[in-house]
DNA sequence: CTCGATGGTTGAGGTCATCAAGCAATAAAT
DNA sequence: ATTTATTGCTTGATGACCTCAACCATCGAG
């Protein structure tokens, strides 16, 4: 259990400091990544976890960066969709590169070890359960 | 490892979840969880990663609500160490229950399963390397 | 004793997070 | 079609987190 604890701890400790080495936050280096697709503000924030009202800051200081953009939905003018400009693209291509650098101990595993983590790691945590 | 990110989000945001139950944040609880003996603060900032005078305002707020005290060292008389008050270790053991409580998917696992998950967990994240 | 290093606090500045209120546009209802 | 309710996003206020630079008190060594 504090294995769980201990392994989470890692994983987010690795993921700002990589973020952190591109002047990002925690949150925007996830922001980011999550954007392999363009998505509306209101599918950020599910994604997230927070509320909408918060999104609108993360993605005003992204956009300032120009890491990403706003754009109007054709179908629905109400909602904006938030699209990766291709330094966005770069953003996300070195973070997930500096990730796996920065989790050495993950190359140490053979592909069966990874399957079986991975399958473990899908049943303790159920896609259909956030 | 797309499995990895999945895993560490749902556990945080449980714990997070959990924390915010007792009118706590996750940082709060996770440095009520490290109190299981009395800690100095430098000793609380790194093993939360962060700056000592961040430590400094979250004592203070959980100070605040009684559930954590200040002590002076007799060794060093620089050094404050923060000790549980009965009212902190009665959250933390709240804590606990409830995070395991909030994941059913850890329940369904059998006793070979857990402990191959935790022998993997180890090697992708030895306790050497933060 | 002086000097450098260490533990903790303070203050300024920026990010995250939530809530309530507001605006624009869609959808539903009479 | 006009009203009504709902939805998507933004704004403003407030509080917690986070880092940095500066500070004070204490320790340790020369």
């Amino acid at each position: 259990m504090e294995h769980l604890a201990h392994a989470a701890a890692c994983y987010y400790r690795s993921f700002a400091v990589v973020a952190a080495g591109q002047g990002l936050t925690l949150i925007q280096g996830k922001m980011l990544s999550l954007l392999g697709r363009p998505l509306p503000m209101r599918a950020l924030a599910e994604l997230l976890g927070c509320d909408a009202s918060n999104v609108t800051g993360i993605v005003d200081r992204l956009e300032a960066r120009g890491l990403v953009r706003r754009e109007a939905a054709p179908a629905d003018r109400r909602v904006k969709t938030v699209v990766l400009t291709p330094e966005g693209e770069e953003a996300v291509r070195r973070i997930r590169a500096d990730i796996v650098a920065g989790l050495p101990g993950l190359e140490q595993l053979d592909d069966h070890d990874r399957r079986t983590l991975q399958d473990l790691l899908d049943r303790a945590f159920p896609h259909t359960t956030g």
